[in-house]
DNA sequence: TTGAAAGCGCTAACAA
DNA sequence: TTGTTAGCGCTTTCAA
């Protein structure tokens, strides 16, 4: 294996202060624009350009190593290629970052559990401030031991054993949120394709969903509550049971449930929203807003928890401990839920 | 077994050397396992011990900065939040990269311009070996003058002057590729939708479109070439044209326009394949998968774009100098084009 | 206002 | 087989 030419040797600090006849404290002096050390004017336009003139970079490792600390946080996710969730997470966590001069180191580890110890190490090795460790969907994680050798945040997930820090959605006020548009229209049957997976998002938009209803009055009826695999083939196969349970509005528990959910009642002569009424969740842009009608729905806030999760890291938020920091789901209202009363 | 330490003033070299006794040359020696330097069977065991007790990780700061090289590859994307595309190709750059031993710093720019200076910046003050510059869309890019400071190799786009390297989607085979999915069903009047969109996408497909037609010898009824806005509304806007043209097959430039047209056509009474059959292209998983009925279609090479860029930065492969690379895009076959005659 | 010098943690000659 | 030593490019006292 031939790799590439060894490093180009760059322009060092030594040569700038050699050009203009300073030493590299001078140099490092204007460079970082330190404050309190005063450089004559004159010195330091001398500097400053030779600095332009020669090309200098500094050299982030060299500085990184002198000061003990480096600039890096590292973020490890597990599904980078296969959702853009991943990708919502790691540009919410750079932009927070990149804000207070850090660097992400991105791993991903598509769910293997070699590959993110390695990508664990990497990042402890590079002295790395702290580490996010996502998932691309609500779940309880087994937290990678190694984890506990520097600071971490899992974005979310979160510890079985609740002994961390994490930031996760609000699956049930996302669930309230949804199941409230509708009954904002005056729904008052309102069926919930749940999922049939086990996890957070199962559990918490139920929770809002009859939250949601006992808040308006509407007796909770369990009919109205179906299970299905969360994707498109799951939403289109209750179809006959939703409207045998006489209902006048779902809500799907993400958008590819609503998507073939469509499919079905538009087999059965049925329009949206005027014979019946669709809310999802996620807010997946790719289905959700091209649907027809667009479909409204409650969007996960993964740019908002890749935020959230710098900002535990470096502790600009105050928090409890081991607080399990819950971030809104908020409503995206588009045609699919009607036109409110 | 580790006792922990506060992450900012982890175990040194020097430490693990004192620890057993010996120099921070012999430990540097067992911990890089160099092949030629003897290190006695105790001592080596001692060391490693010691390592383990300590919880030793070493300073991938300090050995780059001592070796003048760093082990990063950076990756600049303009669209990580946005589409699952961008996670693939950092997907498909950092199992390569890895593979060989170096690690991804990625900046995600959102098509900011600053953005995207301050994180080449970044990189090369990292002194990275080099830089992927990353599209979402196939296009042509203007090459930001600081990544001429590096090696570079463009994934997804490309330089204007071609004076660059880079590796783009073999946008003719694709359009060649799914038109004859068509053709080999026996289908002679085929329509194409093109996109609105002035892109290598729009000239490559639509030649792969008219090459698959004349190895046929079908001849071009440009009447079968409609232009639409690449999304669902595109699609479905085009379904009147379309059966006015009395063609038997579509073959759409992407998967939301046949997601569209699955829409109009359905409305139409029409059924797929069997009225009319239909091929995409990009192979977008969320939908191309679960479309009723499954979507065959062109598969968009991302992951292997990100491969074969870090393959061409690392010099891995043999290619001439600034040239353009053409990955394959892959048929994947569903059940929207029929069975094959 | 500037410079000299001591490292940061590590690798790689060269010695022993 | 192992230790000594000289840096890598930079920051940071402390002196001048």
């Amino acid at each position: 294996m031939t790799e590439q030419r060894p490093a180009s040797n760059p322009v060092t600090m030594r040569e700038v202060a050699a050009a203009v006849g300073v030493s590299v404290a001078t140099v490092s002096l204007v460079v970082n624009n330190k404050k309190d050390a005063r450089i004559g004017a004159d010195t330091r336009r001398r500097v400053m350009e030779a600095i332009r003139e020669l090309g200098y970079r500094p050299n982030a490792l060299a500085k990184n190593l002198v000061q003990g600390s480096s600039r890096f946080i590292g973020l490890v996710a597990d599904a980078i290629a296969t959702t853009p969730f991943a990708g919502q997470i790691i540009s919410g966590a750079q932009d927070e970052a990149w804000k207070h001069g850090f660097v992400l180191l991105v791993a991903n580890t598509e769910g293997n559990e070699s590959a993110e110890r390695e990508a664990i190490s990497m990042m402890l090795e590079h002295k790395v401030l702290g580490i996010l460790y996502s998932t691309w969907f609500h779940r309880a994680a087994d937290i990678p031991a190694a984890l506990r050798e520097t600071n971490f945040v899992l974005v979310n997930c979160f510890s079985p054993d609740g002994d961390s820090r994490a930031v996760v959605p609000d699956e049930e006020q996302g669930g309230r949120t949804a199941t409230g548009m509708l009954v904002d229209r005056g729904h008052r049957r309102i069926a919930f394709v749940n999922t049939t997976t086990a996890a957070p998002a199962r559990d918490g938009r139920l929770k809002g969903y009859r939250a949601a209803l006992e808040a308006a009055g509407i007796p909770f009826d369990p009919d109205l509550v179906l299970d299905a695999i969360p994707n498109q083939e799951g939403g289109y196969g209750c179809v006959p049971d939703i409207l045998r349970q006489g209902a006048t509005a779902v809500f799907c528990h993400n958008d590819r449930v609503a998507m073939g959910l469509y499919d079905g009642l538009r087999q059965h002569g049925l329009a949206i929203p005027d014979d019946i009424a669709v809310v999802g969740f996620d807010n997946q842009e790719v289905i959700a807003a091209h649907l027809r009608p667009p479909l409204s729905t409650v969007a996960l806030p993964h740019y908002e928890l890749g935020v959230a999760g710098v900002r535990l890291l470096l502790g600009l938020d105050r928090v409890e401990e081991h607080a399990l920091v819950r971030i809104e789901c908020p409503p995206v209202e588009r045609d699919s839920a009607g036109v409110r009363r």
